[in-house]
DNA sequence: CTGAAAGCGCTTACAG
DNA sequence: CTGAAAGCGCTTACAG
């Protein structure tokens, strides 16, 4: 079959040259969009391109181009983890979104937190892209950190190590954004407000729990792990640890969700036994029977961001070390 | 500094051929592991890389040899969805697993489902990868499938045109397991049977649904859109229709956590009152206060086995065009 | 506006 | 076992 023929041998730009009887520096312009082809020549050559079925070969692209028009998200993260968090979701499609504007491609980087590999360095430092997209609530990774000079880097969310004055991020300010969730549960009459936290080698859930005891000045918290599941069972330990407990919040609308089930189970109304707020405003926020207030943050605007930062970079345009989006509390039913 | 000048130009083979007093062919035969290089060459070449820091081009590589050391992960579906999914996770673990212990790299092409865009044919055509995976609940992609001649494919999930006869696959007989899980049922003394389906433009979903329709000869059922919410919406209808229902096979764990959740609010013990087996045996499993008895679907061996088996076709050997995976009933609380 | 030519950084027959 | 040379399929000064 004449298609399996044309998939065997792609047509080169050499064959365009041909079809189209200009030369294959023309069929080049043609390619690359450039203002210097006369109107005849460009049909002559989109034409040739039609009828051949004819995709430019990316390496050799790449290779006399010396850009590869690609980018790549690394994830020094747990499969498990980066599947389950809607957060990811989020960014990931603010990534998406930006990216499908301009002509770079997006590739995945999936690659173990504890071993971060010769292969990703490799694969980063032997031209396969332009640039990287990094996102991970854990590690520095000094590996990473390392490659920041070799090519431009844009981080979703801030380095672990506060003292990196160099890395290029986007985030939310999460400490402030606790400290607001936590007043608002003052404003509203609570006096014994506990917290849910994520995991606390991640930067995100230490800032919400250090914004949360600015305010509550109380030590009761207990770990949910950023899951629906450990957000239950930490509701579960502050019950019993603290039975007059009036307030919590919960780091992640996810656990706020498992946090739900947990109080209704113990018998506890929400808002007025104990009221609850999240985090996110994820589409957990509204799924459960109780619709959560909860403090907003624009995940899907924080992977947009980081994509239109990076775009930039690679424009050579200057670009701010530092973005905070803001974000902001969604009063619903459970506080 | 040393090291920003060495990151702006990387060292080419060129160099370390100089630097190691030998050709370019050697340091490249070095490279590529090959058998014909004397063990002191061996030694200088390798010095050399070391101590340059050399990194192969890909792009050069790739043009050269004519493949590329890449395997594509297409994704023709919504991100919300595709990070929401447990079994996605599931999978992308296996597939990373398995290509980690071979020189391939991993590229992730979210695709929306809707318009499989020119985009990602010109991606996959242009000589990026040298095959691709493919898993996706939903459509056939006449796009992919009218590529699976140009390059090697293999799909999770058996196609939806089940006329298709030349797609490679893997995938569990998901008709079979869902006869089972209602059998199963019936065994315990389950009168009358509902079921929780997934979205019926979905195969698993649909063939779920027959499995369970041939044995419960009942028409019972309700969308749960594979979401925990959708589950608990589903399972309050169904109790709304058929207030006497003594057992559900809900298909994905995830909504069964939301059955158990609506079962409890209406006051139904779990599983005295009503019987409940899930489908997955992922984390959802025993995530909640009742254990489930589910139907396990080893995700992560069918990822891995995709993978294994694109690396098969890449190396040139024969691979069987479907590849069905055992289920197995885990038996728990729930049923 | 267009073409001939050099060059991107590798691999791989080919000859030795 | 090793090297010189051709070639992979493009882009891009350079000259016209």
């Amino acid at each position: 079959m004449t298609g399996d023929a044309a998939a065997r041998t792609a047509p080169t730009i050499e064959q365009v040259a041909a079809e189209s009887g200009v030369s294959r520096s023309t069929v080049s312009r043609v390619l690359n969009g450039s203002p210097k082809v006369s109107p005849d020549v460009l049909e002559a050559g989109r034409a040739a391109i039609d009828r051949l079925g004819y995709v430019p070969n990316r390496a050799a692209r790449t290779l006399a181009a010396r850009r590869t028009m690609a980018v790549a998200l690394v994830v020094p993260e747990d499969p498990r983890r980066f599947f389950g968090d809607p957060y990811f979701a989020a960014i990931v499609q603010g990534i998406s979104r930006e990216l499908d504007d301009s002509d770079y491609v997006l590739t995945l980087q999936l690659v173990s937190p504890e071993q971060p590999s010769e292969k990703i360095r490799r694969y980063l430092l032997g031209g396969n892209v332009d640039g990287a997209l990094v996102v991970s609530h854990h590690t520095g990774d000094r590996l990473l950190t390392s490659m920041s000079e070799g090519m431009p880097l844009v981080y979703g969310g801030r380095p672990v190590d506060r003292a990196d004055d160099r890395s290029v991020y986007v985030d939310v300010d999460n400490l402030a954004a606790a400290v607001d969730a936590t007043r608002y549960l003052v404003e509203r009459g609570a006096r014994r407000i506990a917290t849910v936290t994520g995991p606390l080698d991640m930067p995100a859930a230490v800032d919400r729990l250090e914004g949360w005891r600015s305010v509550a000045g109380s030590d009761l918290h207990a770990d949910g792990d950023f899951s629906m599941v450990g957000g239950a069972r930490a509701m579960r330990e502050l019950l019993d640890r603290a039975p007059d407990l009036d307030a919590v919040f919960v780091a992640s609308d996810l656990m706020a969700l498992g946090a739900l089930g947990a109080l209704k189970e113990r018998g506890r109304r929400v808002p007025e036994d104990v009221a609850v707020i999240g985090f996110d405003d994820s589409p957990a926020a509204t799924g459960g029977e109780v619709a959560l207030t909860t403090v907003r943050q624009p995940s899907d605007a924080v992977g947009a961001r980081m994509a239109r930062t990076l775009l930039r970079m690679l424009a050579g345009e200057q670009v701010e070390r530092e973005q905070i989006l803001p974000t902001e509390i969604v009063v619903r039913e459970s506080a």
